[in-house]
DNA sequence: AAGTGGTCTAGACCACTGA
DNA sequence: CAGTGGTCTAGACCACTTC
């Protein structure tokens, strides 16, 4: 048995990409192209090409062609998340920037009660949505919940700032986060946002922020392009 | 402007997953049935499956139908590297193991020379490859550089057990480790082994451990199902 | 106007599953 | 055997980019 020609066809160019053939920013061969090479029907010249992007090596442009992605990642560094996400990213030769989307009080969902440990009941705590951007690109989607006084208080500067440098400006000192990280595939709102494709990966970042007595004040969700982000950290053996 | 037909008919079928009209394992309708349904041709109606492949929604069978996922994750905490991975496991109540595919000497490469503070030249590490199994189904492979002599005298018990608990036990005492966590796509290669579609999204946990006098011991890389796998970190800002 | 990729059709053959 | 998804063909129309 041998593979299916869309794969032969994909498993050449993914060769010629990473030797360097297509160097990254080049063009490949025109679709009609493809089709005379390997004498084979657009459908499956096509189905190849689909391969590669689903490898996010190459993005396909209407009216002008397929052209290999190039590669690069930033990355956050976990064990300094105080520091102020605009000096980690400047560190590295980037522009960052947020822009707010939403900040409203909404009714604390139960997973947020838990996690802030509100009484359960018709709590109010604040959401905000922002994007992330770097280079003036959106690598990042972040959706939090706060404390309801601290959203109220803060809220001017919370939508123009990151959030931990505002709260530690503000005499609200994060000691502690818990998070997880995972990936998940962009649906189709996300990868509008992030000009991502459509099933894409994203690294989700879910974090819980306490305050020195272990007094939760916020978590969320932070929806990253997985092609864009790396998320460091360093673990001593005494920190547990 | 309006959506075209194969993301009307995929987020249509989206919804009604995620509301619960298809439960996980759950049989979707067959093609032909989606053609009558939405008056398309067969090629749209695939089309608007492979979205949802795509979105790791549903994964169709050969023979038999399109199912909808069971979605069900296993968490690996970075915060205790050094207990016992079968332990982290057994406690979510699955059943871990591991398989030894690869142990032998190579020549150092360059940045396997470098993470290890080896001087330039021929050197020589052990590389292991293992493959890491929940409940019998491969959802990581890992890829190891370890120092020479390490790899030398404990190579029957790195074969057949986890790497960091083979050390301890030997007194190679872990202290620190450095990582960075991302993500990638599954090429065709890793698509195989771990029976993910080609292009799935995979988490790449990169560390360096090092001992007591901050001596680099092993690098390495872990690739695992990014529908699969999730990490957990715990950090506190002493610990800077 | 010519060239590119994006969407869609109708129809064919194959490989696998399960009764 | 009938039903399922997997691969592939030939051809059509559209939207966008570049000249």
């Amino acid at each position: 048995m041998q593979l299916p020609l869309h794969l032969l066809i994909s498993e050449k160019l993914r060769e010629q990409i990473s030797s360097g053939v297509f160097q990254p920013g080049a063009q490949l061969p025109s679709e009609h192209q493809l089709m005379s090479e390997f004498a084979v029907s657009r459908i499956t010249v096509r189905r190849a090409i689909s391969n590669l992007v689903n490898q996010g090596l190459v993005v396909p442009q209407r009216g002008k062609g397929v052209f290999v992605k190039e590669q690069r990642k930033v990355t956050y560094s976990l064990s300094s998340p105080l520091v102020f996400f605009e000096e980690d990213m400047a560190r590295q030769g980037v522009v960052s920037s947020i822009e707010n989307l939403i900040f409203k009080a909404i009714p604390a969902p139960p997973e947020t009660e838990q996690a802030l440990r509100l009484d359960s009941g018709q709590n109010e705590v604040y959401l905000q949505k922002k994007l992330l951007l770097i280079d003036g690109v959106p690598v990042a989607i972040d959706s939090t919940h706060i404390l309801p006084h601290l959203g109220r208080t803060f809220a001017a500067e919370l939508k123009s700032q990151m959030t931990f440098p505002v709260l530690e400006k503000n005499g609200v000192a994060i000691e502690q986060i818990t998070a997880t990280l995972e990936c998940t595939h962009a649906d189709y709102e996300t990868s509008e946002f992030l000009n991502v494709p459509l099933g894409g990966p994203l690294l989700v970042y879910c974090y819980t922020a306490y305050t020195h007595d272990d007094q939760p004040v916020l978590c969320g969700r932070c929806f990253s392009r997985g092609d864009r982000l790396t998320y460091s950290v360093v673990l001593t053996k005494r920190s547990r």
